[in-house]
Order: structure tokens, then sequence, then C-alpha cells
DNA sequence: ATTTATCTACGAAAGTTGTCGTAGTTAAAA
DNA sequence: TTTTAACTACGACAACTTTCGTAGATAAAT
């Protein structure tokens, strides 16, 4: 049975999550470390919120060593699933293909990018018939 | 001159927003009732946040009346726009094709919805050279 | 002309999030 | 072995969000 993501996780928890899924299981030390490339966090600060996402389950620690080694609970496109889900209700009043314009519309896709999405498109429609 | 927004609106204020995008401009009355369809809210609660709302510059009143008459200040589209690229940082870190696959591959779109999608990605690249 | 209903304004409280300082522990260095 | 460095735990605070009660004004109904 598998566990199911309960509360949403803020910004900040995010930002690591972020961070997790890149580089894999990390030290709170590594991911403040990435955290303050882009802009200054407190090293307790980012140690605080671990420890919340710790409770909330949104991360396991392995505590065996003096510092503790963090890993995401959730794969990264789960997560994303459940966001989207919600962010798609909030901004977009439920509308997936006006969300998916205006992803495409506003930057600047790569030819490569948008080569990829037609064959996804293609995909889908295989797929469903 | 055009004027940006500036604050990201709150959950409470998008659900309004929502309202007011899809109905017009409308009186607290009118969208306390529309938000009551889906969940209980105080017609005090709404008002005060649409209080704040206007002191954010979110939306416009018309106070001619004693019943004030609220706008949204900004089109659906621009918000939107606005909370995409915001999402697509936070929750995405950026990848707008995995975000666009997820909406794709997460729901069922409809065959039309997957030709409109196509169509767009042909005037991007007519649009581009 | 009173009473009743409907508004606005506003203060206050409760919950959430992000921030950091401090204390205490453990490991490494001198 | 003493000092120094690095780590965890945790409390507290400020900013922000949401919620609602109350007071006062205005319009509508009786």
């Amino acid at each position: 049975m598998k566990k199911k993501i309960t509360s949403k996780p803020t910004e900040a928890e995010l930002e690591i999550l972020q961070v997790l899924w890149k580089n894999g299981p990390s030290t709170v030390r590594t991911i403040n470390d990435k955290l303050n490339e882009k802009k200054e966090v407190g090293y307790t600060t980012t140690l605080k919120i671990m420890q919340i996402m710790t409770e909330k389950n949104l991360v396991k620690r392995n505590e065996e060593n003096k510092s503790h080694i963090y890993k995401a609970a959730y794969k990264e496109n789960e997560t994303q699933k459940v966001l989207l889900d919600r962010f798609l209700e909030t901004a977009f009043g439920g509308s997936a293909s006006k969300l998916i314009m205006q992803a495409l519309g506003n930057r600047h896709a790569t030819k490569e990018e948008i080569e990829e999405i037609r064959r996804f498109l293609d995909e889908i429609e295989r797929g469903r018939r």
C-alpha cells in the first residue's frame, strides 16, 4: 500500500525537494549550500524546515551518522502531479488546455521541446484508440 | 504605462478573482454566494479579503452606490502568466515541457484539445523562423 | 417614523510560514 | 586533553493569511 501525499509542500519546502530530486540523498549542509547559490538562507533555517518536512513525511532521513542524510519521500513527478492538479484548479479554474497554451506561448520553447511535445501528443492519440 | 502585478494573489484571493473573471463586475454579496456553492465562507471574510485586494490593487471598485461593485484589475491571462511563471519555477524547476507533459499525461485531453495544441505548436514554429 | 435588513469598516484572534538565536552534543584538530 | 568546529533540537518572533465579531451607516420595509 502506497502512502499518499497529505499536505501540500510550501515554497521553501519545494525548493529543498528540488535539490533532493536533482542531487539525490543529501545532508542539510549540502542542501543549504545549493540554496545559497540562489539566495541567502541561514543554515538553521534550512535545518528547521527539513525537520518539519520529516514530521510531515515529505522526506526520510538516515540518522546513523552525526549528520543526517535526507532523501525525498516521493518521486518528483508524483509530487508534481499533486501540485499541478491543485494549481490547475486555483489558478486556471481547471482548464488544462488553457494552462498548456500559456505555458507554450509565454516562453520560447526550443525546437527540440516542441518536437518532444508533438511526439507525446502522438502517443496519447495512438494509445487512446 | 501599464501597471504591473506586484504581489502574488493568495489562494483565497484567487478564488475571488476566478469569480470576477467569469461573471464580470460583482458585489461582495454575489461573490460570497458563488464561493459558498463550493465551501462555506462568512460574508465578512469575503468582504475583508476584497478590501485587502483593493489595497493591493488586485481589484478596482465603484463606490457610487451603497454596495460597491468590484472588478478584477488585471485580465485573466495576464495574471495566469505571472502565476504560471512562479509555479513553473517552484514546482517544476523551470522546465516548461515537463509541466506540459504532466498536464497532458495525467488527464484525458479530448481529440479537439489535442488538435488545438498541435495547431498552436505549428504557429509557434512558423512564427519563429 | 420605527424597525429591520444590508452594507462597509475595522480590530482582533488564530493559523501558517520563514527566520534565526541559543543550547547542548559529538567529532575533529591542536 | 583541551579547544574548536559542525550538527541537531527547539523555542520564539515577525510577517502574512484567513476568519469572524462588532459597530456604525444607509436604505428598504412596515
